[in-house]
DNA sequence: ATCTGTCTACGATGTCCTTCGTAATTTTCG
DNA sequence: CGAAAATTACGAAGGACATCGTAGACAGAT
């Protein structure tokens, strides 16, 4: 225990550009960040998620091509893990509910999720 | 804008309580917390979170008495669209997936989530 | 009156986050 | 060759986080 702690707002930043880009380089992660940090500060980051076994390198050329160590499902449900306990009193329906008053949903998207549901159900069906 | 910054992890415990409990004194808080940390520790981010803005304070006998000024539905929205951005590449459906195979739900959870569901979709209908 | 327990106020501390400057290295180009 | 560009390494610095110790105020009991 005491491996997963949240992440911070920088480099949840860095981890989304490269799950999103699969991997990338400092110059490429930076060039995709909103706020354009300094190169070093970008490749200091990369470092330190580095040193917590989140990314790993490998020489591409002169520079280092970084990869992501956690899947983006296994830091997704730790997320959503913290914040329906501590915030939703463990109610997946509640957290569900604010979810989709966020933000508009298209039709098919509703249906495919109403679908997860459906398969859920059967799996707890199945269990008993 | 720049209001809205996550919560950190002992301050999300600390209004965990304060949602739960409706509100409490730095004793009550405290006795709430799984690892208890000092009294003057709570006291500090008590006061830290009122400086935020996040609680405000009012006087029971010698005590204070402390009240959360942000509602959970709030928080979990900026937390859950912090998440399906950053991490989800901004869809709702993967991070549905993602909660369902976190945790059993029962088979009326469900149906509720269901119709969740169903009122989302309904609400796009008439918008168009 | 004084002692004891409960409370807030204040300041110190150690760690982490995030920023970046500077130096050293290497490749590339004129 | 020598200058310029791109890169990593290192360390410093300011601020926030989270911890707590100590001091002072106050109520209640003896």
């Amino acid at each position: 225990m005491g491996d997963s702690a949240a992440f911070t707002e920088r480099e949840l930043d860095i981890m989304s550009v490269l799950w999103r880009l699969g991997s990338g380089t400092v110059s490429e992660v930076r060039a995709e960040l909103a706020d354009q940090p300094g190169y070093t500060t970008v490749l200091k980051m990369l470092q330190i998620l580095e040193e917590k076994g989140l990314v790993r390198h490998e020489e591409e050329g002169r520079a280092y091509r970084y990869h992501p160590l956690v899947e983006p499902d296994e830091a997704g449900g730790h997320a959503l893990r913290r914040i329906v306990d501590k915030i939703f009193h463990g109610s997946a329906e509640l957290a569900l509910a604010r979810l989709v008053s966020e933000r508009p949903l298209r039709a098919e998207e509703v249906e495919r999720m109403k679908a997860l549901l459906d398969e859920a159900a059967l799996r707890e069906g199945e269990a008993e």
